[in-house]
DNA sequence: GGTTTTAACCCATAATTACCCACAAATCTA
DNA sequence: TAGATTTGTGGGTAATTATGGGTTAAAACC
């Protein structure tokens, strides 16, 4: 991983085959860094996709089976839905990955609509354009999350 | 980094294209400092769009990212206003950078218009003129502004 | 076991972007 | 000041990217 730089914002479509386009800027990351594999998953809170190129997942994974006891019932359930939801794919020859029924329900993406796909730094989010514009009219920032900022040394 | 020292004010043109120029004084310490590639990114408080030569957006984004936790959803809704709109981009052989269709709408800069490009010593800011105008106008600096900057170490 | 469904692979094409060359204006140099 | 160089700007062309569809191979289902 390390030096992955996942950013912005793109808008593509779904086709009937459900298969959608990875941007590609994020595809060349991929190839230098030998990833060709991905892991889609419901995104932790809300209606969205997740998408972890496997280095990724797999440090994600590491660290929460780590910190995990079977014997806690929420840690159970945690684990059920983190993992419930996940599905490996491969890149077709386009760069195109394949969006499962399931997913596509939860995160409220239509067949033949459109999605966006956002830059997460070292992973990435798939989201449906109206479920998007309705969450971020929802969370702006806010003043005291630039303080928080402010506390940061030097930015 | 460290002695970058983007300073100045210029006034280009944007294509048809949306290319937009970068002064050559920047781009020599550019090459001096082998940066090839910028992150253009909307600006934190307005409507500008702030261009960060890329050793520079790694420490911001490194500064930003440290402090945070994907299972923290404040913390995503943050990462994802703040990647959301950074666009990787290289110059062209004529030194210029392409602007994006969404971070010329943020900026109320006009296809086939003007910029004026602000030197912010280890980073640069692009405005519309007329916005730019409108904002030096509606904010001077204050002496309580003062006051509250020398509260802060060593200016 | 045969049929239907599903997914991988390949090819085609339109739109977009990167690359290249050109030229006028400004700046530098001798 | 005159010539040479750099800088800002525009446009054409080749390459890349996004997207659609057809065909074969592999599952899944009676």
């Amino acid at each position: 991983m390390g030096y992955s730089d996942y950013t912005g914002e793109f808008k593509y479509s779904v086709d009937t085959k459900h298969r959608v386009n990875i941007p590609s800027r994020y595809r060349k990351i991929m190839t230098e860094e030998n990833v060709s594999e991905v892991v889609i998953s419901k995104g932790f809170d809300s209606n969205h996709i997740d998408v972890y190129p496997l280095p990724k997942w797999i440090t994600l994974r590491d660290k929460i089976t780590a910190s995990m006891q079977l014997v806690n019932r929420t840690h159970r359930n945690f684990l059920r839905q983190f993992t419930q939801n996940a599905n490996h794919c491969t890149l077709d020859s386009q760069g195109r990955i394949m969006l499962t029924p399931k997913l596509m329900e939860l995160a409220g993406i239509k067949d033949n609509g459109n999605v966006m796909i956002i830059g997460m730094i070292d992973f990435m989010e798939i989201w449906d354009p109206d479920e998007l514009e309705k969450h971020q009219e929802n969370t702006p920032l806010t003043d005291s999350d630039f303080e928080k900022l402010e506390q940061l040394p030097l930015i």
